[in-house]
DNA sequence: TGAACACTAAAGTTTTAACTTGACTATTAT
DNA sequence: ATAATAGTCAAGTTAAAACTTTAGTGTTCA
């Protein structure tokens, strides 16, 4: 399980949130990802390293290209720490939830 | 519904989020929520003003006393991104939840 | 083989956010 | 009335993120 701290910290930054959210959609290469945002490619790597630590996206490369995926882990570890701090309901569905989401 | 960003940025700071886990259990005074931190009621107050803002807590003064409640409409904005992000089925179940979670 | 491409590393700068200090208000207790 | 409590305001300092620049690696294309 992903530390709770790095996942949010990692989610407080804006343009982490809106790399996330685009890569809702589909994958994406760091250029590409880099595209909308008016600062360098250097800046994004580091972005990106943050949201790896975080369990939020996986990277993979492949020749000179490396390509940025939306993952689970970071996002299991905030609905966990949510779950707990819901309604008793909105708890047992979200273990259910989790339950039918198993291989 | 509550600015996202608001409601990341304020759980992106670990004394932040730990005030909003002790309020889980039950609401607190501005005193007692500042105990445990090893910095001044100042820094506290501002960092309660952001959560408040985040609608993360709800707060009210009776006499000189301040109490802090955890509150719903900033978890509320969290689970939406989440269902969001989520596979098909945690989606599902979330929104199920929501429903059963009304009135 | 050489040039353009897609990134990456190290180190420094800038900007933002957290926190402090000192002074102050309103409420409760003596 | 006085003093202690509980919190607040404005302004400044400090510390942490974000971002840049420069230089460099490995990859693909002409």
């Amino acid at each position: 399980m992903i530390d709770t701290a790095k996942v949010f910290q990692a989610l407080g930054d804006a343009t982490r949130r809106d790399m996330v959210e685009r890569l809702t959609d589909a994958p994406l290469s760091v250029s590409k990802l880099a595209e909308p945002y008016a600062m360098s490619l250097t800046a994004v790597g580091q972005h990106l390293a943050i949201l790896e630590a975080a369990g939020l996206i996986t990277t993979q490369k492949t020749g000179r290209v490396r390509t940025c995926a939306l993952a689970q882990p970071g996002l299991d570890t905030l609905a966990d720490w949510l779950a707990a701090r819901r309604s008793p309901w909105a708890q047992k569905l979200d273990a259910l939830g989790d339950m039918l989401d198993e291989p």
